[in-house]
DNA sequence: CGTGAAACCGTCGCCCC
DNA sequence: GGGGCGACGGTTTCACG
């Protein structure tokens, strides 16, 4: 049962540095009811262990100029472990993808795309990504509008999880 | 033409603190070749303006327990603006919904989810998503595993872009 | 935008439970 | 094992040139 080597302070720290993360390490202490250093060696504990990966500012990517949203659903040719594979480095080397996930059922990967204008994500689409060997199939969707994008996890769902069944 | 109000520096700003949302800011100002006060005067100034919406830390779901992520695509039945706005909403007070994407096509919207296990997410399929009023179909993809996760922006695209036509 | 100064914070060693 | 206290060095954040 992952996530229960940790205790409720250290989910407490996870969930308000998915909130804030350029909060101060004294403040976070003070929210989480202990004082500093001790607060500061868990941080260290957590980003060690792999819970957190990292800290990101949440960039408005429309007010930067990248006014395009696709996700491109895609199906491949050949699904063995090593085409599925090429397929994924391909999909990190293009910066356009910004998300890359295997699904199941009837499509193998979506992924999510930023671009600037529609025409050069036509272009990355017609002469890349529909363009790239083992490619069979791509469906793509514009994004219209967004109304919810949280970064992260639901707290409160795990929360009330674990006071359930401890 | 977006994105042009805000000079180089801004804008390595705003690349640097996307790809490390905890450095401090001395640091920051050095990358970007200013000293620390009109630095953090800039960045005051992206986040008040919106090109800044905030910092989180990146949690991994998996270790934390949240071992389900899907790719919901709803159709609506009636599409009028206020049948629309009505389903934003619901989404919004789902925590298991973690993002909300209204997209063009045959599917109304995409929804990435995330739950701890699968009977969450099949009790909150079943009794809340397909049960809400107005929702006609709903489509479901596991994700299987994760290539690539990237927040925001391909600084580099924006780059690229601006030095070829100024 | 840079300099200087004051307040604050991150961080360490040590002691305590 | 983890938490608290005190102190040092670095950082944030002013006012001013």
């Amino acid at each position: 049962m992952p996530g229960a080597k940790l205790d409720p302070i250290d989910r407490k720290i996870l969930a308000e540095l998915q909130a804030d993360g350029r909060m101060t390490n004294v403040e976070l202490a003070k929210r989480v009811g202990i004082s500093a250093p001790p607060c500061l060696r868990r941080v260290r504990t957590l980003e060690e262990n792999g819970y957190i990966r990292g800290y990101h500012a949440d960039v408005d990517a429309r007010e930067l100029g990248f006014e395009v949203q696709v996700f491109a659903m895609v199906g491949l040719v050949k699904q063995a472990e090593a085409d599925l594979s090429a397929f994924e480095e391909r999909c990190r080397e293009w910066p356009l993808v910004r998300e890359c996930h295997m699904l199941n059922g009837e499509v193998d990967f979506i992924l999510k795309c930023a671009a600037p204008d529609l025409s050069t994500f036509q272009t990355f689409l017609t002469e890349q990504l529909t363009a790239a060997e083992n490619v069979a199939s791509v469906k793509t969707s514009l994004v219209i509008r967004c109304a919810k994008d949280e970064p992260g996890v639901p707290f409160e769902v795990l929360e009330a999880r674990l006071s359930q069944e401890p």
